[in-house]
DNA sequence: ATAACTGATCTTATAATGCAAGTGGTTTTG
DNA sequence: CAAAACCACTTGCATTATAAGATCAGTTAT
């Protein structure tokens, strides 16, 4: 995450070497799906707490590295929003597969785990679907008919409320 | 890489809890496509030179997380074989994504991205029959047909060749 | 007996992380 | 219009992880 030294060609390791660190998939993942645009919104609703100097480096990193692109926020001057690039709109494979594997092997928490749920069961149609929202979102490229978006959010409301009532 | 503490319950956090670091999935890469199984042959074959203190800290962390087991070596007796579990050959779909995305995002070398290229072109029916043959290679289980192993073997010596007939 | 091998540890240095507080500015509120 | 809240970061400092190289004691081959 940190190295500018190229240890190998492998793409294995070259991976490891842009996202191979505790943080970087973390903050992908929030504007991936939870569409925060903004230093605060990554900040103050972030599951894992991530703490505000590591996530100012990330997003500079990232956004050097081509992850991420910045553009300043027209209603207000010193807001910034943040959006991912094709680069990180095609992570969303391995994201899915990532969520695959701690939702089999790990202890996941059933509210966050349902989209994963939802985004393994969808499979490759599904994360095609995704991306192409993505782009509409964070690109400028038409928006989809389908919203892969809405269908993850409802799926984690609906958890989150029936949680909320039997407990 | 290194918590104990789990910051939360969301597949993609755990997942990078278990293996967002610098060089668990080098280590595993390594067993699971270079057949590498143990300490020596890790440290010195490793492509991208891990120290030997990093390497020891990881198999031990990773057979204490259940992602390798260790039996001792029946020839030698300092010599332990480490092996993969089922958990950590349920990665195959995951460094597949990870390699056809570095293999299209970052900087590769052709010889060490042949096999990525295979893996990710052979698709899932692949990724299922080399997890197949890992279950055989590394826990008991009965040897299929098809080798994926040998086929991106294969491949990976071709391409060695052809570069150094052409350099 | 000796030399090479084995998995691992020790030392020392550098780098990353985490937390709390602070910065200079902007927008909202009373 | 002044005070408060918000905003994106930055700074300082302590803790922890990583890195490179030397070293270690037991094992095996010669």
């Amino acid at each position: 995450m940190v190295d500018i030294v190229q240890r190998s060609g492998c793409p294995i390791n070259l991976t490891l070497e842009m996202l191979g660190d505790r943080w970087s998939l973390i903050v992908i993942r929030d504007l991936m799906f939870g569409n925060r645009r903004h230093f605060r919104e990554l900040l103050t609703h972030s599951e894992e707490g991530i703490a505000s100097n590591i996530l100012a480096d990330r997003l500079r990193r990232l956004t050097e590295s081509g992850l991420l692109s910045r553009r300043d926020d027209p209603s207000h001057k010193q807001k910034g929003i943040y959006s991912l690039t094709e680069p990180s709109i095609q992570l969303v494979p391995l994201l899915a597969q990532m969520g695959a594997w701690g939702r089999r092997h790990t202890r996941v928490s059933e509210e966050l785990s349902i989209r994963a749920e939802l985004l393994e069961e969808g499979g490759p149609a599904m994360w095609t679907a995704f991306m192409e929202e993505l782009r509409a979102l964070h690109l400028d490229a038409p928006v989809p008919e389908r919203s892969v978006f809405a269908e993850l959010q409802a799926a984690y409301l609906a958890v989150v409320a029936k949680n909320a009532e039997a407990g």
